[in-house]
DNA sequence: TTCCTCAGTTAACAAATGATTAAAAAGGGG
DNA sequence: CCCCTTTTTAATCATTTGTTAACTGAGGAA
């Protein structure tokens, strides 16, 4: 099953370059040439990964960016930011709105496929299983519910996240770098003692009276998921 | 170690048969004979691999099938449905439960065996370097623990990464300097007698009464893991 | 064999390291 | 601008670590 990729770009030489490269390497291939329109096809044919110009006609691509990383259906959808512009600044505003990813034009195709590919790596496994449970706990992705023993409990974005990645891999122990990687973000930097932080709040909301707690410390290692 | 086969089957004639065979295969055999109480006994024993046939009374193999997928604690314990039809459809719906392979009954034995083979094979590695076992310890470095004769021990960070050292390499003697460079690190530096003291503590955490001791002393050299 | 010496063992403790927690500050969105 | 979440900060708490010093026991010399 080959990945779906949309690509979100006015200039039309452009769009049938990456168009032509990319169904070479065996991708779906769809695309959009105006802001409007493009968030409207997204939403409606959630592709894998998006491709996106920085400046569009009608929305420009860091609003859509935005809108898209809002949306709790939608935000896991990788996105490259591509940009004539290669400044610093800019780079910092793309990750800022939430683009995975950022190349300048011109941009090497090599590269480019390099980086859609790690991309999409990183994001496929997410899409295993839209419920996952492990012992009494239950995640449902679609609608971002966590019940255990069958009672719903809130949690924070972060908290869900945190949960939502402990469970992939059961009773292996993270450090806090590995969390800070996984759950924010490769390009992204927060003091390591935030996950604890965080960690303490998971804690706070799946445990049950009495029960021994599910999250398990190791000192100097880090943390993990316990039955 | 051998591998631990259950089979979820209400046909007495068919579970002996199979139960008769499998052990002497060297399996490890248990069985149940209704779907609900198969369920349990399954997320009890935590089976390596599971025989299931594809009609049980309380609850259909289908039904255990799609339970036992679900949950990441047991999703990869390898399932193979047993089923008196051998229609292409069924075949695919067994398939679609999370099922890993598929055998109609009457089925070889010889046929079976194989099968059985190739999916423990197939799950075994997903484990295997990550966990060191030498004689009855066993260390496993993702979930950060320890066992002797499969009893969990508690170890510091230090005596952790000791023991970790000592059993890449056991029974070679290790001087107290090339300890520290090698469990310390390079460019630390620490009193050698500490190193004593490490030692100690480890030898105490992983001792049971009575029992050779696992550290051996070499005067004037160091200290080793021996069996 | 006895005694002496030296290396290894042990226990106790102080210092350091790492985790938890609460509370304040900083963002971000509606 | 207000509310909610995230992040930072700092105090506190708990565990681990390294050190010291007294103790023990093996092995060699007399």
């Amino acid at each position: 099953m080959s990945a779906h990729v949309f690509i979100a770009e006015d200039e039309a030489s452009i769009v049938s370059l990456l168009k032509y490269n990319l169904e070479k390497e065996g991708y779906k291939v769809s695309h959009s040439e105006n802001g409007e329109d493009a968030l409207k096809q997204i939403k409606l044919k959630q592709p894998d990964l998006i491709l996106m110009d920085w400046m569009l006609p009608e929305l420009s691509g860091v609003e859509i960016c935005k809108n898209l990383k809002k949306d709790n259906k939608f935000n896991d959808i990788p996105v490259i930011m591509l940009t004539a512009k290669g400044e610093e600044e800019d780079k910092l505003k793309a990750f800022d709105t939430g683009a995975d990813d950022y190349v300048t034009k011109p941009f090497s195709q090599k590269e480019l496929n390099a980086r859609i590919k790690s991309l999409l790596r990183r994001s496929k496994p997410q899409s295993s299983s839209d419920i996952v449970e492990f012992t009494d706990l239950k995640i449902d992705r679609i609608t971002k519910r966590v019940y255990r023993k069958d009672k719903e409990i809130t949690l924070g974005p972060t908290e869900f996240k945190l949960l939502d990645f402990f469970i992939k891999n059961p009773k292996r122990v993270y450090s806090r770098e590995q969390l800070l990687n996984n759950v924010w973000g490769e390009n992204i930097y927060v003091e390591s003692r935030t996950v604890d932080v965080h960690i303490r709040r998971l804690r706070q909301a799946i445990n049950i009276q009495n029960t021994k707690p599910l999250i398990r410390t190791v000192r100097s290692a880090g943390y993990s998921l316990e039955s």
